[in-house]
DNA sequence: CGATTATAGATGCATCTGCATCTATAACGG
DNA sequence: CCGTTATAGATGCAGATGCATCTATAATCG
C-alpha cells in the first residue's frame, strides 16, 4: 500500500507538473485509442479499467467537456451509448504518454533492474487473480 | 496499480461487510494504541501514514465524533494539539484487527507462499525509497 | 525587542468518489 | 403478447479529497 501510494503520487505529481490530467483519463484514452474506430461502449471501459461505473459515467461527462471524447448514439440497443476518442483526445493520449513513460522510468524503472521488474510483475499477477 | 486496487478494494469491502470504518481509520488508531500514552501530535500521525495534512485534520474530526479520539491541548506548544486514544478507540482497533487480519490472510496469505511473500514485500521497499 | 519567517493545525471551496436510486430499454417466462 | 426481471447508463446526495489559504503561535535575525 505504501509503495503503491508513493510512486502513483509521484507520477501524479509529474502529470499535474506538465498540466496533464490525472492517470484516469489516460486509461480511458488509451483503451480508446487502441481499438479499432476509436469507439467503445461505456460498460467494456469499465471492465478494461476497474473504474466504477458511476465514477466512469461522470469522468466521461469531463472528458466530453473537455472535447476529448464524444457520446454517440448507439443504434443496436437503445438503452447503449458509444464512446468516441476525438482527434484532441489522441493528442492528449499521447502527451500524456511523453509524461508518464518517463515517470515511469523515474520511479519505477530506475530503482529496479529487469529481472527485479519481471518478478514483481509476476507476483502482482498472482495477487490479481480472482480468488 | 491493479493489483493494488484490487486486494485494497477487496480488504475495505470485507471491512464495510463487518460495519466497520475504513483502513484510514485503522492506521491512525493503531498508530495511536503503541505508543506510550497512547497519544501523539498530528503531525507525527501524518508522518507514519501518509495521510496528507488537511485530509487527517478531517479524520480526527469524524473519528472525534465517533468517540475513538479526543483532541487535548498540548501545552509546551500552543499551536500543537495531542490526539488522545479513548478506551473506545482502542476497542475499535482490536475489532477492526480482527476482519483486517482475516481479510490479509483471504487476499494475500492464500495466494502467496511465505518465500513469494518476502520477495514481493522487499521488491516493494525498494520502490518505497526516495528516489 | 520587533519585524520577518516558519510551523501546527483548521477551514472554505471545488472536485471526486461511493452509494443508492432512477430512467430507459431489452430479455425472458408464462 | 404482457408482466416481471435484468442491463446500460445517468444522477441526487452525502462523504472524502486536494488545493489554497487562514489563524495562531514559535523561532530567527537584525
Amino acid at each position: 500500500m505504501r509503495a503503491q501510494q508513493l510512486v502513483l503520487g509521484a507520477i501524479e505529481l509529474d502529470l499535474k507538473a506538465a498540466d496533464l490530467p490525472p492517470l484516469g483519463w489516460y486509461d480511458v484514452l488509451l483503451e480508446l485509442s487502441r481499438v479499432e474506430g476509436g469507439r467503445l461502449r461505456p460498460y467494456e471501459i469499465e471492465e478494461r479499467t476497474l473504474l466504477a461505473q458511476h465514477n466512469l459515467s461522470r469522468l466521461l461527462d469531463r472528458m466530453d467537456k473537455a472535447g476529448l471524447v464524444q457520446r454517440e448514439v448507439f443504434s443496436q440497443d437503445g438503452r447503449g451509448r458509444w464512446v468516441v476518442i476525438t482527434e484532441s483526445g489522441r493528442a492528449m493520449q499521447a502527451r500524456i504518454w511523453n509524461v508518464y513513460a518517463a515517470a515511469i522510468q523515474r520511479h519505477l524503472g530506475n530503482k529496479l533492474n529487469n529481472g527485479q521488474a519481471d518478478q514483481l510483475a509476476e507476483l502482482l499477477a498472482v495477487l490479481s487473480q480472482k480468488s
